[in-house]
DNA sequence: TTAAGTTAGTTCCATCATGAAACGAACGCT
DNA sequence: AGCGTTCGTTTCATGATGGAACTAACTTAA
C-alpha cells in the first residue's frame, strides 16, 4: 500500500504563473532543452546525431525529447518502415521557441565573442547574413529595456497590483536606476 | 590528505563551446536565474523581495546572486549604512539579457495566454505599449526561423565544419523540411 | 533597557536530477 | 548464425535543490 508521503522539494514549476516569462521557462527553462532545439535548427533531428553532438546522457535526451512532445514542442515522426525510425520534427509552437534562441545569439556574441562569431544565420532564400534584433512592434525601434516598465495585463490577480505600486515607488525614488 | 577522486556527473557547461546559445545558458540557462533578473526589471532588487515574490530557498537565492554577481551580470552595491544593507543592481550586461527575457514574452502570450497577457510593457517616457518582435537588423522584417539557416563564422573549430555539411545535406534531401 | 521584529544570510538534511556505463531489443548485413 | 547499428531503458553514485531551523546585526516599540 502506497503511503501518502509528505513531498518536500521538488523543482518548482509555475503552470499557471501569470507571466509569460515563467511559463515559457516551463517549457524550455532548463539546461538542456534550448540545446535539443538548437540541434533542431541545425537539422539534426535524430537522437543519435543529437546525442553526439550534444554529450548528453542517453537516458536524458530521452526524457527532454519525450517531454517536448508532450508538450507541442516536437513532432516524432517516422521516416523508415523497418526497422522502425523516428526524427523529431519542430512544430509551429516549436520553431516559434527557436526565435528565443536566436535573440541569445547577439547576447552571446556581444558579451563573449566580440567579433568572432561562432554561428552566423543566413537567409535561405537570398543567402543574406540576418542578425536577430529586438525591437518595439509598433515603432520598428529597437528595445532599450531601461526604458520600459511592466504593468499587469487585464487578468493579473489583484494581488499583484501591489507589484505594480512597488515598482513606480521605486522608479519614483530612484528616477536614473538601476543604471 | 586530499584524496584525488574521480568526479562523476557535474552539470555540464560549455565555458568554451563555440555558440552563443550555449554561453549564454552558460549565464542564465537555469531555472531561477531569469526570474531573479525579471525581479530585477520590476524593481524587487532586494534578497528579501527576490525571495518572497519567487518563493525561492534563500540559499539557492544567495547562490544564484553571487553568481549573477561574479558574472558581471548584477552589481551588489550598498544603500544603507547601519545596519549594512545590499541592493541587486543590473548592469550593462545585465539589461542586455533582460532583452531575451522580452523576447519570452511574446512566445508565452502566443502559446499560453493569447488576449489575456497578464503582463505588459510600457515606455516609461511615452507610456505607450511595447511589444517585443524580433527582426532582421538590417532589413527591419521580422525573423521566420523556417526561412533561416545556420554557418560557421571565421572562428569555428574545423571539426564542425562537418555540421554544416550536413545541414545542408539534409535540407537537399528535404526542401521544405521541418514543418 | 529590554523584548520583539526585520534583514540577509548560512547550515543541515532528505529528496530529486543528472551523467556514465551497462544492458537490451529490434533490425540489417554477410 | 554471428556481428554491428540504432534507439533507447535501467542502475548507480554523486551533485543540486527546497524546507526548516539557526545566526548575527541592527531597528523599533514598550
Amino acid at each position: 500500500m502506497q503511503l501518502a508521503k509528505v513531498r518536500f522539494m521538488e523543482r518548482k514549476r509555475f503552470p499557471k504563473a501569470p507571466c509569460s516569462i515563467a511559463r515559457s521557462l516551463d517549457v524550455l527553462g532548463d539546461w538542456w532543452t534550448p540545446l535539443i532545439l538548437r540541434e533542431c535548427l541545425y537539422g539534426e533531428v535524430r537522437f543519435d546525431q543529437m546525442q553526439r553532438w550534444l554529450g548528453i546522457g542517453r537516458n536524458i535526451l530521452t526524457r527532454r525529447l519525450a517531454t517536448l512532445v508532450e508538450q507541442g514542442v516536437l513532432e516524432k515522426r517516422q521516416y523508415q518502415e523497418r526497422p522502425p525510425r523516428y526524427e523529431y520534427a519542430l512544430t509551429d509552437k516549436g520553431w516559434d521557441a527557436i526565435k528565443l534562441l536566436l535573440a541569445m545569439m547577439p547576447f552571446g556574441e556581444d558579451w563573449f565573442f566580440g567579433d568572432d562569431e561562432p554561428i552566423r544565420l543566413y537567409d535561405r532564400q537570398t543567402n543574406r547574413r540576418v542578425r536577430p534584433l529586438i525591437v518595439d512592434a509598433e515603432t520598428g525601434t529597437p528595445l532599450d529595456p531601461r526604458q520600459i516598465y511592466a504593468g499587469p495585463g487585464p487578468s493579473f490577480p489583484p494581488v499583484e497590483e501591489i507589484r505594480r505600486q512597488r515598482f513606480k515607488d521605486y522608479y519614483r525614488q530612484h528616477p536614473d536606476a538601476p543604471s
